[in-house]
DNA sequence: CTTAATGTTCCCCA
DNA sequence: TTGGGGAACATTAA
């Protein structure tokens, strides 16, 4: 479940691999990887890699190659194709693999950047961050997650940054005072730098370009914790579930009220 | 065997 | 119009 501080280790982990590098040949290897032509890559040059929320954004000397890794995808440069690899980039040195064994994931060809989502958690200002929240009424948990309010934040960091901040996840974005609402925004910044630093969180599928895994999954305070004690308070972290996605926090520290 | 986990989209209901 | 709930998608692990 790679989400913002996982694809920034992804895409440095490959920037010296494939910036410069020229596409020899894409191959497409399960129908629903992509609904492109992979012929329309060969030929290009990777121009830059960066990050575009938690998805991957190729830019090359003509368009624009956006992967998406959904729950399971991975980027891997020079490795071994397996049962799973969905996608074939063959450069003019080495071989990128798009594998996923989930095939939420996908590879899109585009024309231009898309714009349909949010600003990104280390662009938005602390005042323009609390008019957006305090303009709505809807659940923490559930804003942060959604990627037209920021991009990057997938269900690990939105529980771990809600910890840090100490607020509830059902607490209603428009409840909150103002310094609540900016103690929210420094949370998320503090939260995704640091996770950063420790190269993402392997939990379960992640591992970056080079096959390497993360290690912020040590560092997670409340995430998949529940029943462990709060290493605050040392109350026992309760889990619940919030449109549908499990939601872990501490039931002391993180009141309602 | 069932259930949970996971991100996103879409569809329905209040 | 808004927010919430649920299904669907694919696969593995427990």
């Amino acid at each position: 479940m790679p989400e913002l501080p996982e694809a920034e280790t992804i895409v440095r982990s490959l920037q010296r691999l494939v910036q410069g590098r020229h596409i020899v040949k894409a191959d497409f290897l399960s129908r629903r990887v992509s609904g492109d032509s992979p012929q329309a890559l060969a030929g290009r040059r990777v121009v830059q890699l960066r990050r575009y929320g938690k998805k991957i954004l190729f830019e090359l000397d003509q368009g624009l190659l956006l992967v998406d890794l959904r729950m399971t995808g991975r980027l891997l440069m020079n490795h071994v194709p397996g049962p799973y690899t969905r996608a074939v980039l063959r450069l003019d040195d080495g071989v990128l693999l798009f594998d996923d064994i989930r095939q939420f994931g996908s590879l899109r060809i585009l024309e231009k950047e898309p714009e349909s989502a949010g600003p990104d958690p280390f662009e938005i200002s602390c005042e323009r961050f609390c008019d957006c929240l305090r303009g709505r009424s809807r659940r923490l948990k559930t804003t942060l997650l959604d990627q037209s309010f920021v991009r990057g934040l997938g269900n690990i960091y939105a529980d771990e940054i809600l910890f840090r901040a100490r607020l509830h996840p059902m607490l209603k974005t428009d409840r909150l005072t103002r310094p609540r609402a900016a103690a929210l925004h420094e949370a998320m910044r503090e939260t995704l730098a640091e996770a950063i630093v420790y190269r993402g969180s392997s939990v379960s599928d992640y591992v970056d370009g080079t096959g390497q895994k993360g290690s912020f999954q040590l560092r997670h305070e409340v995430y998949r914790k529940q029943g462990q004690p709060c290493p605050i308070c040392q109350t026992a972290i309760r889990r619940i579930v919030v449109g549908q996605r499990g939601t872990h926090f501490c039931p002391h520290c993180q009141r309602l009220r």
